[in-house]
RNA sequence: GCCCGGGUGGCGGAAUGGUAUACGCAUCAGACUUAAAAUCUGCUGGCCGCAAGGUCUUGAGGGUUCGAGUCCCUCCCCGGGCACCA
């Protein structure tokens, strides 16, 4: 046991107790076992060329103390890794070098396994997944059948962001600043056949679950935001040509109707045609153009002009019966509502803009309540605050939100509008034009076969069929059946998408046209004979692959119980485990991983295959470091710090310990190389008081839990607490300050107690595992570190037989009292009023008041 | 524009409404050394003062309180998110 070195040689002993824990399996997880479970996980990492950046061990060591912490407390703990490993740029690579995607991310992971492994994390290597391996995605696959019989998939001809350069359709979040979020590159607006999953559906219960979870306020607060709800009522304005029918608008302020002045409709609304007259033709049709030319960019950030056209026809206002012209403009947007508005221009500063834009009539309806019935000091236009209704027939003077719900209650029962939610959420565009993703499970059929299909087996599909038009012909989605799973990809010529809109899988003729058995799933290519039986169908494959978010969906499950060929993870694993209990990970994922994470999870559990319905009950996210010059990490800036480089020049104990004692976790943070040798120095006085000169025991370390006197052993004892409650609070900065406060009092002491080295050793051991397995070893610990139990500490030696006081005169500090815990006011006040230094301030003044808190401070006001 | 988070020594940061600047870094001085490194000891927020001590100080300004880095109001700066969502 231990190496034989003499003094701390990290190169020797790290590699050496990863060995010991290697050899000895230290942190398998047990699904059998009858201890308390911790769950305990980081977010997965795409293994990517660059290797591990520095970011990555930080979060990782946050979980890893806690993992050893846990463990050390007696319970069992689930502590695994794997590869998050589709994704773009190994796709980019693989078009590049004509290489195939996997050898190039199969080498990669090789580098990130081996760098995590040199962190010395206590992960469960027995657990580890890889999302691109077949036995991984054929349970990504099988989720996305699951959806696809709840009716929550669905195929959709839309205009989706297309990225010329990336050749892919890219979904909203993936969009930044009117360019990829990958590579930054122009994007634009195409129509194209797409996977849409129906996450709209569960808007209201993602919103609801959010109020159940331990999550930073600020990421509950984007989630909100994105799925955006609101409340509020559809109206039905009449057209004022009865052919036309009823223009339906969505507004959260049905109380305003009375001010409406005119409509507007968004240029893509399917009435814009019928709407316009021949007078405005020509106007409208440019105005479309225009409008659709426009990038996202140009729409909305930049846009800060309004523009518009009239329609030339007009809508009968339900309320007031007032007739007010339609407009076409594109500051209405078709996704949202109904993609048409009632203009309140007195009231929302959209609508305000817009009208003194075109002149068009501003006319108020509602004035603050001290205002009421009194023309002057109106507040000025657009006023958008609280107050009563004015100008409204039959409704002036009610207060604002009682008239919302007496005009929506109102108008629903003239049949003219119903109260309504609605949410900026949108479905979650799920395909994707690439090879390198998990192929859908999916075949295109012709009606007879779709109804062959469902004979054989109608679980398996959708209430609705899915369906789409091609060449005037109506295609069904057919699912391939669960036992048909997985669909792997084929080999192919060219990654490269064709640039078409369809991915590299519609060049592999053989794969993609199939004579399929409706009943098993089995195929065989098209090129071959049609096998015999009513049962074998043509079909064409889906094309289309989907985005790496599938696999991070659930992968938090497959750690349960990952080599499970039956099921994604067994009843029993599921129960066993839960969720995890803590789930550490960057903040950029606020939004998107955890949201579609938590809507799969949702639907799994509707499917009662896991047993709660939320995924992440507690949520963590690290700081970003920066660089050395406080800029953020980049290869072009030259800043960027590679974890390897700290491990040979000062080990991963020192850069663990490094990277939590940089500050708060959560706060963003500046590189300093600096500091790096302050902890480092830090573990070589650790080594120092516990080993000599020649690598024997240090004289001063005897078997004495008296030696260096109490004051040692209380401030041990208080170190044993603050160690526990910061490593619990994720504080390790200032569980590490408390360490180096001890070592510092045991450096100054002659004698030091082996035991409570001992117990040092255990509370660095989860931040700073290897020296601390060393030294225990050599200072005659049994077995590992880790596998002694948390030292508890003694409340009764953490309570002071005297306490300072501090005594202030008018609140400043004048001096300070030794006084017996417990002692009186009065004996506080007789004591100070000795000092000469507090004298000097009171004397001759009278004592207005006296403020004594035990223990603390005695305030004496005096004049 | 809206919603969050944050401004504390030369630097990273610490402080249940109760001694502001713990711990670490850097600087300086000293010990050890032929010397250096390593290590150890000590100093180190500003101003006034030989000193004892005083006084000011947590982005700025007000307020609450016996007492405010901490609570409240207004403003400035930095970081993040959303962005014509009706």
């Amino acid at each position: 046991m231990a190496t034989h070195s003499k003094d701390y040689d990290f190169s020797q002993i790290e590699p050496y107790w990863q060995s010991f824990w290697e050899e000895n399996r230290s942190f398998r997880a047990d699904n059998a076992s009858a201890a308390p479970k911790y769950y305990v996980l980081d977010m997965f990492p795409y293994p990517s060329g660059s290797g591990l950046h520095i970011g990555h061990p930080e979060g990782y060591t946050a979980t890893d103390i806690l993992a050893r912490y846990k463990r050390a407390r007696g319970f069992n703990v689930l502590h695994p890794i794997g590869w998050d490993a589709f994704g773009l740029p190994a796709e980019q690579h693989a078009v590049k070098t004509g290489t195939h995607p996997a050898s190039n991310t199969q080498n990669n992971i090789v580098n990130f396994r081996r760098q995590i492994k040199a962190l010395g994390f206590s992960y469960d290597w027995d657990r580890e997944i890889d999302t691109t391996d077949p036995k991984y995605f054929r349970w990504t696959q099988w989720i996305f059948l699951q959806l696809f019989k709840q009716g929550l998939a669905y195929v959709d001809e839309r205009p989706v962001w297309w990225c010329p350069e990336l050749r892919t359709v890219l979904a909203n979040e993936e969009i930044v600043d009117g360019r990829s979020e990958v590579g930054g590159f122009p994007v634009e607006r195409r129509n194209l056949r797409q996977w849409v999953l129906r996450i709209t559906a569960y808007a209201e219960r993602l919103l609801e679950g959010l109020k159940r979870v331990d999550w930073p306020d600020s990421t509950k607060r984007m989630q909100e935001a994105w799925i955006g709800r609101s409340e509020g009522a559809e109206l039905l304005f009449a057209l004022e040509n009865p052919a036309l029918g009823d223009l339906k608008v969505f507004t959260t302020r049905p109380d305003t109707v009375f001010g409406v002045t005119y409509m507007v409709v968004a240029p893509e609304h399917p009435l814009v045609n019928a709407l316009t007259l021949p007078a405005q033709r020509g106007a409208v049709d440019a105005y479309r153009r225009q409008a659709a030319a426009k990038s996202d960019l140009e729409r909305t950030d930049l846009a800060k002009d309004k523009s518009g056209v009239f329609s030339g026809s007009f809508a009968i206002n339900p309320a007031s019966g007032a007739r007010v012209p339609v407009w076409i403009a594109d500051y209405v947007v078709m996704g949202y509502g109904t993609g048409a508005i009632m203009a309140v221009p007195a009231h929302d500063e959209r609508d305000y803009e817009f009208a003194q834009q075109y002149q068009l009539p501003v006319i108020p309806v509602i004035e603050p309540a001290e205002h009421a019935g009194n023309g002057e000091a109106r507040p000025p236009l657009p006023y958008t605050g609280d107050g009563v209704l004015v100008h409204s027939d039959g409704y002036s003077g009610l207060p604002w939100a009682e008239a919302k719900a007496r005009i929506t209650e109102d108008l629903a029962a003239k049949g003219r509008g119903r109260a309504t939610v609605n949410y900026k959420l949108r479905d979650w565009l799920f395909s994707r034009q690439r090879y390198w993703g998990e192929p859908f499970p999916i075949v295109w059929v012709d009606e007879a076969s779709y109804k062959t299909a469902a004979a054989l087996r109608p679980g398996d599909l959708p209430a609705e069929p899915v369906t789409y038009v091609q060449d005037g012909a109506t295609l069904y989605a057919l699912p391939l059946p669960p036992g048909a799973l997985p669909l792997t990809l084929p080999e192919v010529q060219t990654y490269l998408p064709s640039g078409t809109g369809e991915s590299p899988l519609a060049g592999v003729t053989p794969w993609l046209e199939r004579w399929i058995h409706a009943g098993t799933g089995e195929s065989i290519p098209a090129s071959e004979p049609r096998p015999a039986g009513e049962a074998w169908v043509r079909g064409r494959r889906e094309t289309n692959t989907m985005p790496q978010w599938a696999g991070s969906c659930w992968y938090y499950l497959r750690f349960m119980d990952p080599a499970n060929a039956h099921a994604l993870a067994s009843p029993e694993a599921l129960s066993t485990w839960g969720v995890p209990d803590l789930y550490v990970g960057g903040a950029e994922h606020a939004v998107l991983h955890l949201l579609y994470a938590r809507f799969w999870h949702k639907v799994l559990f509707d499917l009662g295959v896991v047993p709660q319905d939320e995924p992440f009950t507690k949520l963590f996210h690290q700081g970003i470091i920066l660089g050395e010059d406080g800029e953020k990490m980049s290869k072009s800036r030259g800043n960027v710090v590679n974890p390897d480089t700290i491990i040979a020049s000062h080990g991963t104990d020192t850069l663990r310990l490094y990277l939590m004692f940089l500050g708060p976790l959560e706060a963003m943070k500046p590189w300093n190389p600096n500091g790096i040798e302050g902890v480092h120095r830090f573990l070589q006085k650790v080594w120092r008081e516990c080993i000599g000169r020649e690598g024997e025991i240090a004289s001063k370390v005897v078997d004495d839990p008296a030696a260096g006197g109490p004051a040692l052993r209380k401030l041990l004892h208080e170190t044993i607490r603050k160690v526990g409650d910061d490593i619990e609070g994720l504080r390790f900065n200032t569980a590490i300050s408390q360490m180096m406060i001890f070592v510092n009092a045991v450096q100054k002491s002659d004698q030091v107690d082996r035991g409570a080295l001992r117990t040092l050793l255990q509370l660095l051991a989860p931040l700073a595992p290897h020296i601390a397995e060393e030294l225990w070893s050599r200072l005659g610990g049994s077995g590992s570190v880790m596998l002694a139990p948390w030292p508890a500490y003694d409340p009764a030696l953490l309570i002071a037989s005297e306490q300072k006081v501090i005594v202030q005169v008018n609140g400043r500090k004048r001096g300070e009292l030794i006084l017996p815990v417990g002692a009186t006011q009065d004996t506080a006040l007789n004591a100070a009023l000795k000092q000469t230094e507090v004298v000097s301030f009171t004397e001759g003044k009278p004592v207005r008041r006296v403020v004594y808190v035990a223990g603390k401070i005695l305030n004496i006001v005096v004049e």
